[in-house]
DNA sequence: ACATACTGTAATTATAATGTTTACAGGTGG
DNA sequence: CCACCTGTAAACATTATAATTACAGTATGT
């Protein structure tokens, strides 16, 4: 009933490499991996995800990464899109196998098509509406820097 | 990364307790099971779960059930909120151990509580748009009757 | 050129979430 | 009282998710 972690610890790390390159410091994928408490290969592929989105750029064998954009330009629907697993499957489920002779069976997953499709864009919008700035503003006041 | 089939299933269930009911005939656990394509256990646990959220009622060892409004009055939303696990749990999920002395492992949370819980909402207030009703009209039409 | 430190990725293992089934104690109504 | 149903707990199976191991490849400083 609930969306993997795998986007928090995304917004997580670009804050982080965002933070981080505004001091003039590298975070390689250990030290990223310390701060999100997990293992330093769900780092780097994680990383690898948001590089295929165009998101960051890393060199093979160079500790850290760096944004593409700006901080005002990299919405959160972006980061969410680009870690999510089947990023063209749905958000909601239908059970795999219901009675297609009977006509509520049969009929149950179009008629719900357009209600979940329009949740869905709506929850999504609202992730275009903020941008990373808005994390590591929130973030940059909190720690006084 | 998805959210699980129930809510499908129940919204399911409604619609063919409520389009039996015009046509004079009572479902059972059984029946509704051979519908949705899963166990008549697991629909007795989600009967249970509406139930217990005031949207039917339903008499030990009598089949089927009434639905206890009009279907324009049970709105999707409900039905989510009915047969949701943790109902009180968000949907967004963080990595459970953050390193708390990192700046951004310290704050991510409440950084980005306020997007997540819009997010949230948004989805929500579109299901509240819909009822019941909307969803048998489709299927009463495909169906001729 | 070499040693050290890092990334990139595949493959394996562990853990948690989810869905299914069995079992049985009830209630109901003919 | 009997056949049929619901209500629930508990055991089991399956799948999704996250963590770890392993190792090949690249970069940089000396």
């Amino acid at each position: 009933m609930r969306i993997n972690t795998r986007f928090t610890v995304a917004v997580h790390l670009m804050a982080l490499l965002a933070i981080a390159r505004n001091k003039g410091q590298t975070v390689t994928s250990d030290i990223l991996a310390a701060s999100v408490g997990t293992n330093p290969v769900v780092i780097r592929q994680m990383m690898s995800c948001l590089k295929k989105a165009g998101l960051i750029v890393t060199r093979n064998g160079v500790p850290g990464g760096e944004l593409t954009k700006t901080e005002e330009d990299i919405s959160l629907l972006e980061i969410y899109q680009a870690v999510r697993k089947d990023s063209d499957a749905p958000l909601f489920d239908f059970h795999p196998n219901p009675n297609p002779r009977c006509f509520v069976g049969g009929n149950i997953e179009e008629a719900m098509e357009k209600p979940l499709r329009e949740a869905q864009v709506a929850m999504e919008q609202t992730l275009l509406g903020y941008s990373l700035k808005d994390i590591t503003a929130y973030i940059r006041e909190k720690a006084h820097f």
